[in-house]
DNA sequence: CAATATACCTTGTATAACAAGATATATTGC
DNA sequence: GCAATATATCTTGTTATACAAGGTATATTG
């Protein structure tokens, strides 16, 4: 097993959490969001993982998009949070909080 | 998106640092992993989960395995550390904490 | 107007968790 | 003795997700 390879599987569904507490802080578009999370996080995501997932929050009613035209550049989708959205993080937050006490809780032996 | 579902896909990655964890306090057989997780976690790993996962870890060298009688039931196959899979503990419990590290930062906004 | 930069999107691959079912062996009740 | 039950391990097929690599779109700049 590589350390590598076992961050990116330890990923797997974290990264609603952290892009759906993100955009609490207010409206973000996708390499802000990837940019963000590299410099707030010391993580790195790319662009074929961020770009389905936000799809995949929008499909599910969690975020909305709006495009906004760029000063510098192409026009930018600007991604928030749905009413949905900012109960489902709370959720989330919920068991986050939970899942690494268990954690926590198997390693100390 | 299920919480439930969130959960599962949470799980990815960490069951290796669980388990090993585990074995650390002395050898176990698969079942007996399943409750014990259960028991301290309030996690639930599935048979589905467990045996391929303990056959990853042996494959890897990080852990090994003898068969045991029982007084009740059939034989158990215990599993123990190996030298590289108690290396290997260490490094994934440090990356472990500089990633829930990472994710509290991004969460706190 | 070609080159570069910014931004978004799609396809194919690898990996992991899990449900469901299969197999093996020991015990227990009749 | 033998069917039923309990304990334990293992396998197969499905689904979900991250990611690399490549593609598309548009604006700026020399």
């Amino acid at each position: 097993m590589d350390v590598e390879k076992w961050s990116s599987q330890l990923r797997k569904g974290v990264l609603e959490l952290v892009i759906l507490s993100l955009l609490k802080g207010g409206a973000m578009y996708g390499l802000e969001i990837i940019q963000s999370v590299e410099a707030k996080g010391d993580l790195r995501i790319s662009e074929g993982t961020i770009y389905p997932l936000l799809s995949r929050l929008k499909a599910e009613g969690l975020i909305f998009s709006e495009w906004v035209e760029s000063d510098q550049g192409r026009a930018r989708k600007y991604y928030s949070l749905s009413h949905q959205g900012k109960k489902m993080l709370e959720q989330l937050k919920k068991s986050w909080g939970s899942f690494i006490q268990s954690i926590a809780q198997l390693m100390d032996n």
